[in-house]
DNA sequence: TACCGAACATGATCTAGATCAAGTAAAGTT
DNA sequence: AACTTTACTTGATCTAGATCATGTTCGGTA
């Protein structure tokens, strides 16, 4: 990091960060807002593929990713992983240890990664008074458990192509929702690692990334994505999946 | 229901009700419950296979489950459904409304079912002032996620039976919660939803029975289950997941 | 008590995707 | 620049579990 960076970080606030919009202070007022800024611990710089949390660990509360990506995975004995979501920037993650103040899973970097942090009390005892603040915890564990139920529909109902279709959909959706380009991005994780999240083989998902290329598509280079033909992805997607209300 | 039963049922309340400890009252004072109790409406009496709510109805709140039994599921436009949970007597659902006000996933019984019900609107006010009733919702909300996880590595990592033991451990430890024997018990589900909830076949479900039966791990009935090796279960589930914390 | 439809069981066959086995290309390391 | 390691690709083969086909049992109902 050079000093201008350095010296820039000294002035990160909810008020002036651009992911706002997206990430826990969405819909507060400029008290709430003040009041929740004052209990954030300012962005932590890590390297990719680096532990942030491993199952057993103490509960922290709430991590908000500020730039790279976070994966959260649980592993059964044998090794193998099943990745339970990708946090791009704007996106929460850390709640997995709400229960039992223990965390379950592993959280882990994708790529060289910032985030801010708020623990738990702070937030509880911030919900007491704020019931905007309030509403918009619920509204964040109702949002990543909606998101884990497609999931689990992903895993027990879809095929390769059809999960593969829909996890490109979801990036580039949330790509776009972040200002940038919903047709071209590069992915920020492995292709082993979509494998895991996505309930198949990683030989599956070359191949079917091939496929796609082939049938013009999309096309790809290593981790650089683009999307040629979204409907084409997007029939995939809604023929299998629930209609939006 | 005779005379006996519907006098009863006036009588009902969370103080009495002997699944308080395993329900949203578990852990409050005397004065808390009191406060709760008042906002709850009383239990519907459903036949089996009765629609409670559909994506794109209004979010109701919490509904808690005080007899028979309750199935939440997502489907493909082509039909086949995943079901999300089974909910037994104690359990809470209903909470997949959150995020947007409206439902996201359909919740049907299973048999004969009764609940009680709180609109999430009288909760959220309740839980200004009242801190433990608070801290009971969030670790509601946090223990359907780590069930949803749970569920995600299932379907993600496990085999058809790594998936149906750890069903069957799942069904015998929850009755065990509520009293029942934990190595004899009548599945109140369809093999169908059985298979739904495992993203299986019907047909793989009913040979696995067999199987399991085959070498004395369970004897089985039709929907009337005896575990006679507890042990052999686990063995099938320990090997392939997360040790607890 | 006989009939009907739904749920469940069981055997035969098939296939999507896993696994195994080489490659090849990129990115770091000396 | 040569060497290693890790990520990715591609082809050949295999298999768990799906699908298809048929039979059986049960619970409701008249």
């Amino acid at each position: 990091m050079n000093q201008a960076q350095l010296s820039k970080q000294h002035k990160i606030s909810c008020e002036s960060c651009s992911l706002s919009e997206l990430c826990l202070p969405r819909g507060l007022s400029a008290d709430e807002l003040a009041k929740l800024d004052s209990h954030i611990e300012r962005p932590k710089k890590l390297d990719p593929n680096t532990q942030i949390y491993k199952p057993g660990d103490n509960f922290f509360g709430f991590y908000a990713v500020r730039s790279g990506g976070v994966k959260t995975y649980l592993t059964k004995k044998t090794g193998e992983q099943q990745i339970l979501g990708f946090h791009l920037p704007g996106e929460i993650f850390g709640l997995d240890g709400i229960e039992k103040s223990k965390h379950r899973c592993y959280a882990t970097t994708l790529d060289n990664t910032s985030y801010c942090a708020l623990p738990f009390d702070k937030m509880d005892q911030m919900c007491e008074t704020l019931p905007d603040l309030r509403h918009q915890v619920f509204r964040i564990l109702g949002k990543e458990m909606n998101s884990d139920h497609a999931h689990l529909l992903l895993l027990g109902q879809q095929t390769a192509h059809e999960r593969l279709a829909t996890f490109l959909i979801s990036i580039s959706t949330r790509f776009k929702q972040r200002g940038f380009s919903a047709n071209n991005f590069i992915l920020p994780m492995s292709r082993h690692d979509i494998a895991c999240y996505l309930g198949i083989a990683v030989e599956t998902v070359s191949r079917l990334f091939k496929s796609f290329q082939d049938n013009g598509t999309i096309s790809i280079n290593r981790k650089q994505v683009e999307i040629l033909n979204l409907d084409a992805l997007n029939e995939m997607v809604t023929n299998c999946q629930e209609e939006e209300f």
